[in-house]
DNA sequence: TAGGTAAGTCTCTAGTTGCAACTAAAAACT
DNA sequence: AGTTTTTAGTTGCAACTAGAGACTTACCTA
């Protein structure tokens, strides 16, 4: 069984993912994209990337449709970055690694905090969840071969 | 408000996980490593990666304390790299980013899926949550700076 | 039209990646 | 005991990538 995990593990959507987000300075960019930053000069001021790079990651996401690129009507020197819908479903992704580097590496909350706009108050740990919401840990899990699934997902989900 | 934003940016803790996650192989040795692969040859051959950045890899994962090293008792020439308790709470992020992946990349659920043992049935989408529990989307959420909460998080935790 | 600004591009240096061949040490065979 | 195999690396070298900073191009403002 081992073995036929490990056969399968280049199929993984990992890899893909990784093309898209692996680069360096690729998460550092998003972050100020999901805090408002919209423009070249913005992004460099304050990432400090160098400008080059910052030119290369920029294309690069907007390849990847994560970014959008348009000039700006009243001033067409200007051009807007923004999130496409692709690009905003990366928040869980970086909440949990930012959330990892508080308990982890830094130790202390990072700022800014992000809340939940309703009553202001902190969001939750990320988590693996069951389908049900109970929260799962590394030894409530199993990799299992599509065969092996107890039953089709959609089918339980409509009950 | 959107300055006073901008200029605490850099204190995040997102550079401080990139450090230790940021570099091109990491996560694939990370997910190598979740199913259960231990040594040098199996993440080498499995991975395909090259020889000299597997091992720099390895001994940076082993720095950062994600993975521990250690001979095997009956076999020391046998290396066995294990995720200790801060490798494995990367857990949430590496599925999230594998969620990602299929949902927007490849387009199909990967192989092999990681199912609640429990039931057997795939685990749910990650997702960014309240304090209690309700999942939020980018609109609900606000940046915040600390002295901008509502409360102390504990003190309402603990009513 | 002069001057400034936004978003790059170019150049050159320094560091990183990847392949292939080599080494070191422990175990297994003969 | 000596040779071979296995495991986990290291070394050397070519190709690629990152980074700092000057330069360019298009556009706006006075």
């Amino acid at each position: 069984m081992g073995g036929k995990i490990r056969e399968v593990l280049s199929e993984c959507s990992l890899p893909a993912a990784l093309e898209a987000m692996g680069e360096r300075w690729s998460f550092m960019i998003l972050r100020a994209a999901f805090n408002g930053l919209h423009h070249f000069e913005e992004f460099q001021s304050e990432l400090g990337i160098a400008r080059n790079i910052l030119a290369n990651r920029l294309a690069r996401l907007v390849e990847h449709e994560i970014l959008t690129r348009e000039a700006m009507p009243e001033d067409r020197r200007k051009i807007e970055y923004r999130l496409t819908e692709k690009g905003a479903a990366l928040l869980p992704t970086m909440v949990a690694l930012r959330q990892w580097g508080e308990r982890w590496e830094t130790g202390c909350p990072a700022t800014p905090v992000l809340v939940d706009a309703r009553d202001m108050r902190p969001i939750g740990p990320i988590e693996v969840r069951s389908w049900d919401g109970r929260a799962l840990t590394l030894h409530d899990l199993h990799w299992a071969l599509a065969e092996d699934l107890a039953v089709e997902p959609e089918m339980r989900a409509a009950e």
